[in-house]
DNA sequence: CGTATGGATTGACTTAAGTCAACGACAACG
DNA sequence: CGTTGTCGTTGACTTAAGTCAATCCATACG
C-alpha cells in the first residue's frame, strides 16, 4: 500500500474515493520535497496541476513591490493547495513557500479533471473544498478591512483556541512574523499590540504559548475591532 | 421558451448544458422581484439554494459593528452568486442588497446539486466559477492590504478601461459611496484621491465620466500602489 | 419655482499603524 | 565559551486615512 494511501483518503478533497480510485491516484502522483524557505511555485507561474501537503507547512502570500508580504493560507498536511488554475486555466494567483521542511504530492491536472468527470462525488468534495476557501476568504477581507490590528489579533486567538480544543493555553504553530504577515501587519505592530492586550490582563504572552486571560473581552474585541482602553 | 432560457443558457455557469436540461431547470428556478436598497439575503441566514441575477445590480457586502460596509463584489445580470453555502452548507457568509431595481433567479439546493452530480460539465464550471472567485478575492485581498488607496482606485480604472473596449473614457456604473466601499474606504477619502489625481493630470473626472489621460502613470501607480507626488 | 433630498466635496483635526533604528534574548554552532 | 544569526521588542517619529461638520450641487418633487 502507499505510504500516503491513509492520509489522502482522509482529506477532505478525496474522501469517499474508493480504494482503487486513491490507489490508481496515487500512482500518477508526483512525490516533492522541500527545504525550508524554498519556492513551490511563484505568482504567475503556468500551472499544470495541483498539490496536496503531505508534511510540514506551506504559505501561500502575495508580494507587494515594496516586499511586504500578505499571507494568504498557512498550510498543513492534507491540505490542497494551487488549484485555481486547475479549474479556471492560466497561472497560480500567489506565491507559495516551505515555511518549513516540507513534503507535498503533485497531482496533474488532466487526471484530476478526468477523475472529477467521471466521480461526481469528487466534484462535490472539490466545491465543498472550494467554497470553504471562499468562506474564509470573505472573512479575511472583513477582519483586514472592517476592523484594526488588535481586532484582529483577538479573533485570530479566538479562532486558534477553538482548534485548539478550546484550551486557554494556545500555541502559536508560526513564527509571530508569520502571524503578522498573516493579519496584514508588521512585527513590530504586533509585537506592540501583544504586549498592550497583556496589560490589559486580556492575555498572557510566554514566547510561542499565549494564555488567554479574558474570554470575553476578547470576543468584545474580535467583535468590535476597536481595543476598549489602554 | 422561457424568458430566461437564452441570458441561463448563456452564463458561465450554465453554458454547454442542453436545451432540455435549461428548461427543466428553469421549471424549478423562482423569479423574484427586488426593489432598490432590498435586502436579498443576510449574513448568518440559513440558505437553500443559489441566485442568478437576471435584471440590476446586486451588492454582497460585509459590515462592521461601527456600520461601515465593505463591499466583496457587485453583480449584474447572468452571474450566479450565493452558491458557497450550496456545497458547504449553513449560511450564507454576507449580505445581498440590491443597489437598483432588480431580478434574480433562485434554484434550489437540491435541484442543483442533482444536476451537478448527473452532469459533469456542469460540475467543472461550477468549479471554473468558484476558481475565478478565488482569485478574484486574492487581488482583493492584495490591493487592500498591499496598496493604498491612490493605487487601488488606479486598478479599478485601469481594470474598468478594460472592460470597456479600453477606452479612454470609464464610466462609473455604480455611485462614489459605492466605488468608495469596494475600495475600503470611505466617500471623503475617495474623493480627495480623485481631486489629486486629477491635480497630477493622471484623470480628469466629470462625475461619472473619468477620462483616463496618463495610462503610464496610472499603471504605475496600480503596481506601486504609491502615489509619486504632491 | 422654491425646497427637500441624496450624492459629492472640502476643511480642520485625530489617530492607527507604518518606518527606521537600536537593542535584547536565545539557540545553534564552531 | 564566545560568536553569529534569527527572532522579537522597544522607542521616536511620520504619515495615510479616518472622523466630524459644514457646504455644495443637482435632481426630483410638491
Amino acid at each position: 500500500m502507499h505510504p500516503y494511501a491513509e492520509l489522502i483518503s482522509g482529506t477532505l478533497l478525496f474522501e469517499g474515493l474508493a480504494d482503487g480510485h486513491v490507489n490508481e491516484l496515487l500512482g500518477i502522483a508526483v512525490e516533492k520535497a522541500y527545504e525550508k524557505n524554498e519556492m513551490i511555485f511563484m505568482e504567475g507561474d503556468r500551472a499544470s496541476g495541483l498539490y496536496v501537503s503531505t508534511d510540514g507547512m506551506i504559505k501561500i502570500y502575495k508580494l507587494s513591490q515594496e516586499g511586504k508580504e500578505q499571507i494568504l493560507h498557512i498550510f498543513g498536511p492534507g491540505e490542497p493547495f494551487g488549484e485555481v488554475p486547475v479549474f479556471s486555466g492560466g497561472t497560480f494567483p500567489a506565491h507559495a513557500e516551505a515555511i518549513v521542511k516540507s513534503r507535498a504530492l503533485f497531482f496533474p491536472r488532466d487526471a484530476l479533471v478526468g477523475l472529477i468527470t467521471g466521480n461526481p462525488a469528487i466534484a462535490l468534495n472539490m466545491l465543498a473544498v472550494m467554497s470553504m476557501r471562499l468562506r474564509r476568504f470573505t472573512v479575511q477581507i472583513e477582519n483586514l478591512t472592517l476592523k484594526e490590528v488588535p481586532g484582529r489579533l483577538a479573533a485570530y486567538l479566538l479562532m486558534l483556541a477553538s482548534e485548539q480544543n478550546n484550551n486557554k493555553v494556545v500555541r502559536l504553530n508560526i513564527s509571530k512574523a508569520h502571524l503578522a504577515g498573516f493579519l496584514g501587519t508588521i512585527p513590530e505592530t504586533l509585537s506592540r499590540m501583544l504586549a498592550r492586550m497583556a496589560n490589559l490582563n486580556l492575555i498572557h504572552v510566554a514566547g510561542r504559548e499565549i494564555k488567554l486571560l479574558d474570554m470575553d473581552g476578547l470576543s468584545a474585541l474580535a467583535e468590535s475591532g476597536k481595543i476598549v482602553d489602554l
